[in-house]
RNA sequence: GGGAGUUUAGCUCAGCUGGUUCAGAGCAUCUGCCUUACAAGCAGAGGGUCACUGGUUCGAACCCAGUAACUCCCA
């Protein structure tokens, strides 16, 4: 790239450099005796395209990984992709439709070839685009969920749970889609407002027992006539009173204390069911007595376990009603709705219809209501598990960042609940459980071995053979594949004493969402304590979502999204990095906005500029050097700026870290620094401030290259920093020793910065051009002798000379810098009443402080209680003040005449 | 309904064990500059009752209690 262009072209160096990388295998990683340093990548969807939130992750982890780097540590970032079991089958059943086959039509074989064709397709999609932000990851350990490693290693783990007795097989409520025939995660779900009716349904009152003869026959002969009362219920699904198991109303409702131990007649079908009490029940709401189904709503069946209710399932997998509804069989669910009101209204149990809003679950794929179903699921238990995995956290052997989230980690390990980790579905790892003829299972990795598994049941199976087994149908979920990842991505589990995983695991550093600290982070710390009796990384970082600037949650519903890769095309990947960081306070949400990147964009070509700069120097060897205060102080403020960025890393406070460094480079290094050493235009330079310079700029690239890579590397191969060979580029260069700081040079140069800034600001007020030559006059008051800073004065701020004197000198503009006292002498009088007016101000103030501080010092039990240290700062503050006030007043009466 | 968190400048955020490193940074804004590295820039400036109300303390943005608003997680 040509150093003339004016602005930094990334484009250009991006591409190179990133192949120039790879190329030389710098992201490649194999143990060796360094001390590792290890990153999982979060393994993203193979649904997914690369949205702001993998940006912010990849690029966190790309700083830690690159920073690791260049401490000299064998950095080892492995890549990966997730099968999400869910989505991908969902798009791969969408693209069949396209082609006109539908999964039902297809073995399970045929279905999952189809599968893996289009994960081959678009599996990767991620992982490239995440090649155009710079990730550094190792890409010749990429791994995928569904590996055949990885997925003999989620088996693998199912037995060995199922054998230690973690994993049982139990009933659960899942969202059925009956139109995809297929149970749905929560966040498939989409939840809408619809507009309902609420059904007044009466049920008759039966108040002896049926102990006294009368059957629930003789009951369905006699009509209303022998029963003495009604309730009623609200319902938005008349169809499933056939499989009411109660109705249930607040033992506090005094509207119903007559009900008490009585029972209820189902109409239509004349089914007698007990009234119960909960106070679950709310009052208020409906009429206060609650049909209670335990087949078809969650909390019914919730409700039915605590009060001992039969389940009756009244629904087809296909939403049809079956025969335990004993009418309508046959019909689909909603038209059994509108016909059971029908019905209801001829039998006289329709009390009336009320127009009702309320909250609906539809299916993300088909549209179709969600029907809550209770079907056959895998658990694991996770109370055993759970303990140690807080443990760790509690313990302090994994810290969660930021700390916040350890509450919350805590309060869900404390409340855990077993997991259901099967999904019915096809794409995944098919559940290792084989059923016999007769109902029972076996657990075993492949039909052979489950028929030798299966002859030891106490059940005579010997004529049993391997295709009277029937596997379960259904997969494991895919965090079951995800919480083994950290081990499984080093052969952990086939291999458990290999050389990668003895030496990479337990890993550094995890950076993933808050959202999924449960499903994905307390169950690897689980994975890792059961199958390698050791944490799976010592740090987890939590980013925040990313958002619009106005805090909603990017969608593509919403479309305020932006594309990465057109935001990368756009700014730059730097400057979308800095970007990135530069909102990103570690577990808060950051409102994103294309500004940041802009502003990115922008510190890249300050940095292009400045090294234009230099890069445009003539060196004179016969020159003396100058700049050798400038040269000392720009050194000092480097080592101090080095040991804040290795404070801000060391508690991943990585948009700090960024911050400092931009503000050295910035403010320090080019508006401070270049200015005080560069030459009057078209001189040359000394050479030992020439190579001074060049030595920091290299040292500047170092410290930028983990936020900025791409710009770095390409000014670091400029032969402006001499020959370098093949191997050496910014990317493996150690990081700069901290140094020497001269305190005492930094402080005072804090205070020659705000001589100029005063000087600047008077010429400013005053309308005096920069270019216009002003004078300087000192009465010094303190032990800062300016003398020795007055060549970078005199250039800064464009003064003559710098006088000292010992008496004020009148009618020339003041200004005080601590207790110096400054002059600068002007042509035109200076106003005295404004300046009056300033100086009284200022007095004021100063008044003021003085009086609280007076205040403290003067207050006993101040004296008594504060520290040492604390009264001597009041003190200092308070003899300050007292001299700046005795300037102030001198200048004061001096002006008055 | 249960739990957690947030509230500081127009915006995004720092502010550690209460005490001149206590009210800060970056961006944005305003003013003046096309000063040959950079107008994607330079120089300078303005801007806040630290959500509200009480309390503890010699002293509170910080500790405690209550109130309000918002966010997230679990149901």
């Amino acid at each position: 790239m040509s150093i003339s262009n004016k602005t930094y072209q990334p484009k250009e160096a991006e591409d190179k450099w990133y192949s120039y990388w790879l190329q030389h295998k710098f992201f490649r990683s194999v143990p060796d005796e360094r001390e590792p340093y290890t990153i999982v990548m979060p393994p993203p969807n193979v649904t997914g395209v690369l949205h702001m939130g993998h940006m912010l992750n990849n690029t966190i982890q790309d700083v830690l990984i690159r920073r690791a780097r260049m401490q000299g540590k064998n950095a080892c970032w492995v890549p990966g992709t997730d099968h999400a079991s869910i989505a991908t089958e969902a798009k791969v059943v969408a693209m069949l439709k396209e082609r006109g086959i539908a999964k039902k039509d297809l073995t399970r074989a045929e279905f999952l070839s189809y599968a893996w064709e289009w994960k081959e397709k678009y599996g990767g999609i991620i992982l490239d685009q995440l090649k155009k932000l710079g990730a550094s990851c190792d890409w010749d350990r990429t791994r995928f969920t569904m590996d055949d490693d990885l997925s003999e290693a989620v088996i693998d783990t199912f037995i060995d749970l199922y054998k230690k007795g973690l994993i049982y097989r139990g009933v659960r409520m899942v969202n059925w889609d009956p139109q995809g025939k297929t149970a749905v995660s929560d966040e498939e779900v989409i939840r809408k407002e619809v507009n309902q009716k609420l059904y007044y349904i009466k049920y008759a009152v039966k108040s002896e027992s049926p102990k006294d003869g009368k059957t629930e026959s003789d009951l369905a002969d006699l009509p209303s006539s022998g029963l003495s009362d009604f309730l009623t219920i609200a319902t938005t699904r008349p169809e499933t009173i056939m499989a009411d198991a109660a109705i249930c109303i607040n033992p506090n409702d005094e509207r119903y204390f007559h009900l008490h131990g009585k029972k209820a007649i189902i109409p239509l079908i004349n089914r007698e069911i007990p009234i119960i009490l909960d106070e679950y029940v709310t009052m208020d709401f409906g009429t206060g007595c609650l049909k209670v189904t335990p087949a078809h709503d969650l909390n019914d069946y919730e409700l039915g376990i605590k009060h001992h209710l039969p389940v009756i399932d009244i629904l087809n997998d296909d939403g049809t009603l079956n025969e335990k509804a004993q009418i309508l069989v046959g019909e689909d669910r909603f038209i059994a709705r509108k016909k059971i009101a029908t019905l209801l209204e001829e039998a006289g149990s329709l009390e009336k219809i009320e127009d009702y809003k309320s909250q609906v679950g539809f299916s993300e794929r088909t549209d179709a209501v969600i029907e809550p179903k209770l079907s056959m699921q895998w658990f694991c238990k996770m109370g055993e598990m759970a303990k140690p995995a807080l443990d760790y956290v509690l313990d302090g052997d994994i810290k969660l960042i930021p700390e916040k989230f350890e509450n919350t980690y805590r309060h869900w390990m404390e409340n855990v609940r077993d997991w259901n980790i099967s999904r019915q579905l096809w794409w995944g790892q098919q559940i290792p459980a084989w059923y016999l003829p007769n109902g029972q299972y076996v657990i075993a990795k492949t039909a052979e071995e489950a028929l030798v598994e299966a002859q030891k049941l106490t059940t005579d199976n010997s004529q049993l053979t391997t295709v009277d087994l029937t596997q379960d149908e259904d997969v494991l979920d895919t965090w079951f594949s995800s919480w083994l990842w950290p081990i499984s991505v080093f052969d952990g589990f086939k291999d458990p004493n290999n050389a990668d995983i003895n030496y990479y695991y337990p890993t550094n550093d995890l950076v993933t969402a808050p959202e999924i600290l449960f499903f994905w982070v307390a169950r690897m710390i689980m994975a890792g304590h059961e199958f390698r009796g050791a944490v799976p990384f010592k740090n987890v970082y939590l980013t925040g979502i990313v958002r619009d600037k106005l805090g909603r949650k990017m969608s593509k519903s919403l479309g305020n999204s932006p594309d990465p890769i057109g935001l990368i095309e756009k700014f730059g990947a730097d400057g979308v990095r800095v970007g990135m960081l530069l909102c990103s306070p570690a577990g808060n949400d950051l409102m994103f906005d294309e500004s940041y990147c802009e502003q990115g964009r922008n510190f890249a070509n300050k940095i292009w500029n400045a090294f234009k700069l230099i890069k445009g120097w003539e060196v004179d060897n016969s020159l003396p050097n100058p700049n050798k205060i400038a040269i000392e102080w720009f050194d000092s403020r480097f080592n101090q700026a080095l040991v804040e960025i290795e404070a801000d890393f060391a508690q991943y406070r990585l948009s700090e870290a960024l911050m400092a460094t931009y503000k050295l480079v910035w403010d320090d290094f080019c508006a401070w620094y270049l200015e005080m050493i560069k030459p009057v235009y078209q001189h040359p330079i000394d050479n030992e401030t020439y190579q001074k310079t060049i030595s920091f700029f290299e040292n500047i690239l170092k410290i930028l290259h983990p936020f900025m890579p791409f710009i770095t590397e390409e000014l670091w191969h400029d032969e402006l920093f001499g020959e370098r060979i093949e191997q050496d580029c910014c990317i493996v260069a150690q990081l700069p020793n901290n140094g020497e700081t001269n305190t005492q040079l930094l402080t005072e140069t804090e205070s020659v910065k705000q001589v100029i800034a005063q000087i600047r600001n008077i010429r400013n007020s005053k309308q005096i051009s920069p270019k216009e030559i002003l004078g300087l006059s000192l009465k010094s008051g303190s032990a800062l002798n300016y003398k020795t800073y007055e060549p970078i004065i005199a250039k800064l701020a464009n003064i003559s000379e710098l006088s000292i004197v010992d008496d004020k000198i009148s009618g020339a503009i003041s200004f005080m810098v601590h207790t110096d006292e400054f002059y600068i002498p002007l042509n035109e009088s200076v106003d005295p009443v404004a300046e009056r007016a300033r100086l009284l101000k200022e007095k004021e103030y100063l008044d003021g402080f003085l009086k609280s501080v007076n205040a403290k010092l003067g207050n006993e039990r101040f004296m008594n209680n504060a520290k040492p240290e604390i009264i001597e700062v009041e003190l200092k503050k308070k003899n300050d003040a007292e001299a700046k006030l005795k300037l102030l007043e001198e200048s004061l009466s001096s002006l008055a005449y």
